[in-house]
RNA sequence: CGGGGCGUGGCGCAGCCUGGCAGCGCGCCUGCUUUGGGAGCAGGAAGUCGGAGGUUCGAAUCCUCUCGCCCCGACCA
């Protein structure tokens, strides 16, 4: 590709709204453009590095037994008023309807599509297993769209779903597309670790991401220094036989009896804890939770947070919330900020780390009022133990006990086993090899194309600008025609740039009309591994310039031993 | 959804408080000079100041409404 025919409109400014370095060196390198909150146009770079990542990505699919198909982006709201989502979804659903006015959906996930087109070809145990996958634009209406190509509106994801016999067999698909997905993000050139995830309340299924370690990323991780464990935040467990002991413990005599203190207008943890001069693990914060069906108490130490998720696949409910002031008032009398266990008509469930406590503080479900030497099973009682809180970098290892690190990731890629969710509700069905009817079982897999560019680009960058892996670079190799009026850099320039192509190396032959240094900075912008400079100084001697974007290694090079140096770098890619 | 900020040539911004010729840097076009890390000089094109309404002799500037973009927050009792 010549520079002079390409459009790439770098900018030399970084751009005011973008706020994480893959945002700013994206758009500075002229590989999206937004057209509004959240939606890009893929300009020819851009463009190329998707395509780059899309090939990876089919290869391994097709290498691992997927096939590729393309679905529609619009969908009809029967599918989804049939699986329940309709009304699940909310508002990241963006619905529409048609003249005749008929709802519709624009796709955010095509579980319901291809279930739909499952049911109605897939007859029988010999049509399975089967995996069909697509590269197609999604549309999730994001409260907060931002991070340019990380978190976007409109964005291009690759969803693979495979169908089963039996939960041993869609294990198996699960663990063939788990390797795939490895393959995939290695070959891009990526430092990722897939870590255990939430996998809703659908019993007996499991899930992992993806995550590209990067301190922007948006997704808190959970690792173990000492053994392979690694969870996000939300399903890292807290095993209590690993609990820390220095917490909890009573602070004077045992056996005081329970004791009212006024707490005018004293709230929050922070506030009691003060006011009442007592380290935060002593109190006990009682949280109310609406559940869908009946209201439940949740007990956790001062220091400690809720872990909804957790609750709710306990509860084996759909969501769970917090309850509003009305209902608190309604179950204990009093206002939020004064709630306790004493006396609470309703369930009550506590964290596994209120189990060693004695002597502990909660609300006395009166306004303005808390109570103190408050002892579990002389004053209340619960009706069970769970872990139902957030893990904390104070907390051990659940597998090995070891310490564990937090650190950040970006979610590009993530592995489900549905089970027979949506088999279930849309009935997609096979006879079995009895000639009996049964359930198919699903999993959902998917990686998102652009995110997993942007991630590759907040890993691998400078000052200077973006540094792409060899395997995801929109151009292998530019060559700088720095002179392109003197006739000898032009037609040497053009003769390295012949032979590149026609040993299959994709190449950019910077032949603009600019100055030398305009040419250096956007070739270091738009990082293409490769660069060799063309000019009247080296021809002098018969020789070329060939840097490393990465390393900056510079070899003068003689004109005649160009093409089998580049050559030498794809035989063992440098990344 | 709540709070805050910003909309002024293609990009980045000043001007607004205190109403009176629409400016600066970068980019773009032309010419000359220059040419191995974002050149210099000279000349030039380009903005209904997000939109609508109002106040005023006069509005980018003041008032009302509206649209868009960005940031923060969204109840842990």
């Amino acid at each position: 590709m010549r520079y002079s025919q390409l459009f790439l409109p770098t900018q030399r400014e970084t751009p005011a709204d973008a706020e994480v370095v893959s945002h700013q060196l994206m758009i500075r390198a002229g590989m999206i453009r937004k057209l509004t909150s959240g939606i890009y146009t893929y300009l020819p770079l851009g463009l190329r590095v998707i395509q780059k990542i899309e090939t990876i990505i089919r290869e391994e699919m097709n290498r691992a037994g997927a096939q590729e198909v393309l679905m529609p982006s619009v969908q009809p709201a029967e599918l989804w008023q049939e699986t329940g989502r309709w009304n699940v979804y909310g508002k990241e659903l963006l619905r529409f309807k048609d003249r005749h006015g008929r709802d519709y959906c624009l796709g955010p996930t095509h579980e319901e599509v291809i279930t739909d087109l499952v049911r109605k070809e897939v007859r029988s145990y010999r049509d399975l297993p089967l995996n069909l996958y697509q590269i197609q634009n999604k549309f999730r209406d994001e409260i907060r769209p931002r991070f340019g190509l990380m978190r976007g509106r409109e964005f291009i994801m690759k969803d693979a779903y495979s169908f089963d016999i039996d939960e041993e067999h869609a294990e198996k698909s699960y663990w063939k597309m788990y390797d795939a997905y490895v393959r995939i993000f290695e070959r891009c050139g990526l430092k990722f670790k897939a870590v255990e995830a939430d996998s809703g309340a659908i019993g007996g299924t499991f899930s992992h991401e993806f995550m590209v370690l990067a301190d922007t990323g948006e997704d808190a991780i959970v690792t173990c220094t000492s053994c392979d464990y690694a969870a996000n935040l939300e399903k890292a467990e807290i095993n209590p036989d690993y609990a820390r002991d220095r917490y909890g413990k009573p602070l004077g005599s045992k056996g005081l009896p329970a004791e009212k203190r006024g707490t005018p207008n004293i709230k929050t943890v922070e506030e009691v804890t003060r006011f009442l001069r007592v380290r935060p693990d002593r109190l006990v914060k009682t949280l109310i939770f609406e559940t869908g069906k009946e209201p439940v108490a949740v007990l956790v130490r001062g220091d400690h947070e809720v872990n909804p998720i957790k609750l709710k696949n306990l509860l084996g409910v759909e969501t769970v919330a917090l309850a509003d002031e009305t209902l608190v008032r309604e179950l204990t009398g009093a206002p939020p900020g004064f709630t306790g266990p004493l006396g609470l008509k309703i369930r009550i469930l506590a964290d596994n780390d209120i189990r060693p406590m004695e002597d502990m503080v909660v609300g006395a479900n009166e306004e303005d009022a808390h109570l103190v030497h408050v002892y579990r099973g002389r004053d209340f009682d619960v009706s069970g133990f769970a872990d139902l809180r957030f893990i904390t970098p104070s907390d051990r290892c659940p597998r090995c006990g070891k310490d564990i690190l937090f650190i950040r990731g970006i979610e590009v890629g993530h592995v489900f086993k549905l089970g027979e969710k949506y088999s279930q509700a849309m009935s997609a069905t096979y006879l079995d090899d009895q000639g009996k009817e049964r359930l198919i079982v699903m999993g959902c897999y998917g990686i998102g194309v652009g995110r997993t560019a942007a991630a590759a680009i907040e890993q691998n960058h400078d000052q200077d600008g973006i540094i792409f892996p060899w395997s995801i670079a929109p151009f292998q190799v530019t060559v700088l025609m720095l002179q392109p009026e003197d006739s000898e850099v032009a037609s040497q320039a053009e003769k390295i740039y012949n032979g590149l192509k026609e040993a299959n190396i994709e190449t950019l032959l910077d032949d603009r009309d600019e100055r030398p240094g305009v040419k250096f900075k956007d070739a270091d912008l738009i990082g293409i591994p490769v660069r060799i400079t063309v000019g009247e100084r080296g021809l002098k001697s018969g020789q070329v310039e060939i840097r490393l974007r990465r390393t900056g290694e510079t070899d003068e090079v003689r004109l005649e031993n160009v093409i089998e140096k580049v050559r030498g770098f794809f035989r063992e890619p440098v990344s």
